[in-house]
DNA sequence: CTTTTTGCAAATTCTTTGCAGCCCA
DNA sequence: TGGGCTGCAAAGAATTTGCAAAAAG
């Protein structure tokens, strides 16, 4: 069993390497042939930004990353480039509790992995664990289906909220201080 | 392994045990008297109707269901009944693709299960893999975490949608026809 | 040139809140 | 009585849509 460790939120740490992103481009590029889609500047500056993103992003925190690069993009294009990625199987939707919908990238050649989030802090980490995939194929199997993606979130006490009983988690404040800075 | 067949959306088949309906009130009770909350008739008649659901009710399908009982009741009773039943770990809620939340019984004591969604039609079995909850106990102790639920949610394709290619499912029209009645 | 796409703002949808009156304890 | 509860309507938040101007092929 394989797991990533600790990827709090949103910033992410680590790009995707090169190679896989090219992978996701190719299939992207594909899409747009077979739709007729125009290529423009902006989704492709979405899209860009979109597979630099490490994990679950929001459409606020995607936009935001978007027009540091070109400031002029609206909310509206982000979020119809988003059901393009969506219909085109670069992207997939989660939903935590707050009520925002994140993104993330998704496809075969993805390592995937699912979610282990502390109902405390808001903290949310990742994991791989093939037996489970392995079982779950299984399942599917004995139901006639065949699996596409699946979603698996823990919700659960992280080890800091668990250590200090009636403690705080670190995250807790940040997480109320939430900037709307939505204008 | 133990899996439970065929329950295309909302329409609740079978009702709950009485019994384990009962072990949930006593729980309500429980909670409502540890959080000073009055009885009120509305209240009551939201958890019992919540309570009969089979699977995942949206909170327009459970007022509607409500009002056939008490036509008086407003959304945002329902909405704040489910929040205090979430509180009160008697329901979970979940997001299927539509963007609608859908509520559906939780406990330690209940059965656990999770889903199986086709992409084409939206039918959703359930099923419960004890093994696969192991290993997620596994995970999260790896990890120093302590799981108090999740959300196991498995997308494909049904067998109905395998079978004929580029055929249609039942479901298909139905979810276009969508009405939505809200006024 | 024609057709898509964009950005804005207005519209929708789902959910939460403020408040006056109602009701349980 | 008196603080919680309800229903309504208004407010909010997230997402979608209509449309004229801009860009792509």
């Amino acid at each position: 069993m394989a797991y990533v460790e600790d990827r709090p939120h949103s910033p992410p740490n680590q790009p995707l390497p090169a190679l896989d992103i090219n992978i996701w481009k190719r299939r992207w590029v594909e899409f747009q042939r077979h739709h007729g889609l125009k290529t423009t500047s902006q989704r492709e500056l979405i899209v860009d930004v979109f597979l630099h993103c490490q994990e679950h992003v929001s459409v606020e925190e995607l936009l935001q990353r978007v027009r540091e690069r070109n400031a002029r993009v609206g909310y509206a294009t982000v979020y119809r480039t988003m059901k393009l990625l969506i219909e085109a199987g670069l992207a997939v939707c989660r939903h935590f509790g707050d009520g925002q919908t994140r993104y993330e990238v998704s496809g075969p050649e993805t390592p995937h992995h699912d979610h282990l989030i502390c109902e405390r802090c808001g903290l949310i980490l990742e994991f791989e664990n093939d037996e489970i995939e392995r079982l779950q194929d299984n399942v599917a199997q004995r139901l006639g289906f065949k699996i596409v993606r699946h979603k698996l979130e823990l919700y659960g006490l992280c080890p800091k909220a668990l250590g200090v009983p009636g403690g705080h988690c670190p995250d807790e404040e940040s997480r109320a201080a939430k900037t709307n800075s939505r204008p």
